[in-house]
DNA sequence: CGTAGTCTTGAGTATCCTCAACGAGGGTGG
DNA sequence: CCACCCTCGTTGAGGATACTCAAGACTACG
């Protein structure tokens, strides 16, 4: 099925993350601030509702940003990765479900009112804060072109170009799917049966 | 057509952007780096692969922040309306196309330099374009789960929802549609015909 | 060994897209 | 002033893609 499949993937995707060694230099400054957690298969990181104190950061394994539609269905707004912030918000309360994917997925938890004084005494940390938020933006707008207006083949090709591109960056590495069919099919907003018959054949 | 549509309405939009008056004190520190454009219906702000070195605001009117597919057909990313922040990248160019809806739309353009500048003396400059950027994300994600797993009058009803919500906050005002029906098919990603069918009836 | 969860395959159907055509309105130029 | 063009909006008919419902195979785990 990947025969031919170069044709379909769209060049208005996210080309891969570029972590600077800026930002670890002033990650390290925050470190004292987070707790880190190592989080089993399925476990909540946060829910919907519960207060947006924190903002997160994957450290390693999978987790998954979710929303519960009013007709039961999941929607899978987000993968995170690696490298990864979530948890930004204005509001008061999340909007969205974090669930880790894989078991092992270690998340660190940095509270918002010390990143904040943080931020205002040293812009450079501010500056990482807002690239990552930019960065969010970038991946989730280009998700809305793949969402919308897009054949289940070619969600299916998007999809694995971009974990193959935001997983390792190793061009000759097997991509590796740690996540269900059913995951793939509310991120991809598919049913399941054709998510399977498309990376069957 | 509207009768039941309540029911339909999705619980997860978005609340209506906040914009309080710390905002506007810390804008006033930019505005003297700022430059204004009176820009007619149709015209260009930034194309794709345009330098990402400024930030903008749009001050009246309407803006749309498209992408064109590699089959040549658009996908609207974004309605930018008064009160928005566009043009966030961490990236030197930018990844979309943004143009003016109506004539006399006004857009101010900030200088990413100077703005970053700034940013660095004045940690609430800072804040805000931060949280101008959560804002960004908080709305693309709320796309995400229209664009996905919905029926086209789900579409239609959540854009009404969203676009009377965000433009005056008056509930007892009429919506008003500014834009034609093929940039609401391409924002809801459907076919002009359907959005046709689904407004009339 | 039974149960639960995951993955796969099949058949029928509904939604929405595509193609096509037409009317209304606005702007332009003869 | 009117003919013309162009864009926009609407309606109709036909068809394809992907969903739903249903059932079976496989694995892990108690």
């Amino acid at each position: 099925m990947l025969s031919g499949a170069h044709q379909e993937i769209p060049t208005f995707l996210p080309r891969r993350m570029r972590r600077s060694s800026e930002h670890d230099a002033a990650l390290l400054a925050l470190e004292a601030a987070a707790t880190s957690a190592l989080c089993h298969r399925g476990q909540k990181i946060y829910g919907r509702e519960d207060p947006a104190d924190s903002w997160y950061y994957v450290v390693s394994g999978l987790a998954r940003k979710c929303a519960i539609r009013p007709d039961g269905r999941r929607q899978i707004v987000d993968f995170l990765l690696p490298g990864d912030f979530f948890g930004f918000t204005v509001w008061l309360e999340h909007a969205f479900t974090v669930e880790a994917v894989v078991d092992g997925t270690v998340v660190s938890r940095y509270p918002r009112r010390c990143v904040e004084m943080i931020a205002d005494k040293d812009p450079k940390v501010g500056r990482v804060i807002r690239e990552a938020a930019f960065d969010s933006v970038s991946r989730s707008q280009a998700r809305m072109l793949i969402l919308g207006r897009m054949t289940a083949r070619q969600k299916v090709c998007s999809f694995l170009v971009e974990i193959a591109d935001r997983s390792s960056g190793d061009a000759t590495q097997a991509v590796v799917l740690p996540m269900s069919r059913y995951d793939i099919a509310d991120y991809l907003a598919m049913s399941v049966e054709t998510v399977s018959r498309t990376l069957r054949p």
